[in-house]
RNA sequence: GUGAGCGUAGCUCAGUCGGUAGAGCCCCGGUUUGUGGUACCGGAUGUCGCGGGUUCAAGUCCCGUCGCUCACCCCA
């Protein structure tokens, strides 16, 4: 009886994980470019910090993490997002006070108990950043800036940055009761999520997809158009650094985050090719959470993207995993020269395979064109006689008996190997 | 949590009116005892997702169940 996978957590074979490997390192170096440090943080964490940051009435916390007790009796549980164990890591080293302005980043699984489908699996693996300690509009176009460029590095097609601003602790109060007071209004018009919405999270009106909602909500009131004058004014700013910066935003009024720390400017990145799971990242300011967790009042932006779905969208071209050199031995006694040839071959860089000498040349060679070697070096009883390896070029369909000695060194025989093109 | 579609070889799938399991690819071997990709020949592989029912007979029909996929919800 195999036993299974457990569901929504999947194996990443070689070739994939080399097209992720790549896709990370290029969202690395755009990162590391602006200043951007990496921090490691844990799996898990005290499953009050993602009720604190979060929200505790979030889908997120209230239904799909996964969190257990441990032992001792502390409450766990397996991270869903990022920025709460940062922001936690940032405060618990002493960086609010040794380093208030912190240009973060990290990287790696994040798991949350969703039903799995395209573009989304229990355990998925985020890129994101925390820019900490600035709340001028020049950080979030700078941070907006960022992320286009990500997303022109990661080549993701059709991609698109939607902002809005969603206010602050001012002006976003006021505007949330002017919603509820719309809705309740066209109550009976509504869908039952909706109505659900209305109560718990009544800005989430504004992103339903039910055509009927739509309808009704489409002359609801806009946070847009009731923030504040240092909402109105930053909101204008990041706009306008942004449009001079070039980078292209789409503004959505509609748009609306899911978690309960954002503020201000907000932004999601949509790309295509993604099934209903549109974005690929979202982000944006969250003033108040430092403070939230424990820390003085400091402000904060930042963002993720979800690699799963920067994969898709980003298109399937994978690496070929090629290998250099192919050696076969074509004699048990061949083996242990053909392994110490190889080594000093390795030790240089090369990729180098070696068959098994119990296996026919025509096998080995079979075996050297599949995984995609240019030189196959053949040693045999002949070869052994003589000292001299033979090669064959396998791009030429070359044969070149006694090609280099033995025993010389890597270098040389990487000239040789060359010679036979 | 809700809804829909799909489960047959490692993969993609065919399988008629219920009649005892197939193709292509992949893999292995051979044509060539030391020379790969193309070609030709041969070979291996299935609890037809699982359990029950109907039937002389079930991959096929019925019921249940599990799994996967997509969508809702939510989100990256």
């Amino acid at each position: 009886m195999k036993i299974p996978s457990v569901k929504g957590f999947r194996d990443v074979l070689p070739n994939e994980a080399a097209a992720r490997r790549i896709l990370i390192e290029r969202a690395r170096a755009v990162l590391e470019s602006y200043g951007f440090g990496e921090i490691e943080i844990p799996l898990m964490e005290r499953g009050e910090l993602f009720a604190r940051s979060v929200g505790s009435t979030s889908d997120i916390v209230e239904k799909e993490m996964y969190a257990f007790d441990d032992r001792d009796g502390t409450q766990i549980a397996l991270r869903p997002e990022g920025t709460a164990s940062v922001v936690r890591a940032y405060l618990e080293a002493g960086l609010s006070r040794a380093m208030p302005i912190a240009r973060l980043y990290y990287l790696g699984p994040m798991f949350r108990r969703e039903r799995p489908q395209k573009g989304r699996f229990r355990q998925f693996t985020q890129i994101g950043a925390e820019f900490l300690g600035r709340d001028d509009a020049e950080a979030d176009a700078e941070t907006l800036c960022l992320v286009a460029d990500i997303c022109e590095v990661a080549g993701l097609s059709g991609y698109r940055i939607e902002v809005n601003s969603l206010g602050d602790g001012e002006c976003r109060p006021a505007y949330r009761e002017a919603l509820v007071e719309f809705g309740r209004a066209r109550l009976a018009d509504l869908c039952d999520d909706c109505k659900a919405r209305l109560e718990r999270n009544p800005l989430r009106l504004l992103d339903c997809k039910n055509e009927a909602c739509s309808a009704v909500t489409a002359d609801a009131p806009m946070m847009i158009d009731h923030l504040c004058e240092p909402c109105r004014t930053h909101h204008d700013r990041v706009l306008q650094l942004v449009g001079e910066l070039g980078v292209e935003l789409t503004h959505n009024p509609r748009m609306v985050r899911g978690l309960d720390y954002y503020c201000r400017t907000a932004f999601e990145v949509s790309a295509e090719g993604l099934g209903a799971q549109g974005a690929v990242g979202g982000g944006g300011r969250y003033d108040g959470l430092v403070a939230e967790l424990g820390g003085p009042q400091l402000p904060g932006i930042g963002f993720a993207f979800g690699l799963e779905r920067m994969q898709l969208a980003a298109g399937d071209d994978r690496p070929e995993l090629n290998l250099d050199i192919f050696v076969a031995p074509m004699a048990a006694e061949a083996a242990g020269p053909a392994m110490a040839l190889a080594r000093r071959l390795r030790r240089e860089g090369w990729k180098v395979e070696i068959g098994a000498s119990d296996k026919k040349l025509k096998a080995q060679l079979k075996r050297a064109d599949k995984v995609g070697v240019r030189y196959a070096i053949l040693l045999g009883p002949d070869e052994l006689e003589s000292g001299r390896a033979t090669v064959r070029n396998l791009g030429a369909r070359s044969d070149h008996p006694g090609c280099f000695a033995l025993d010389a060194t890597a270098e040389e025989i990487g000239r040789e190997l060359e010679g036979t093109n």
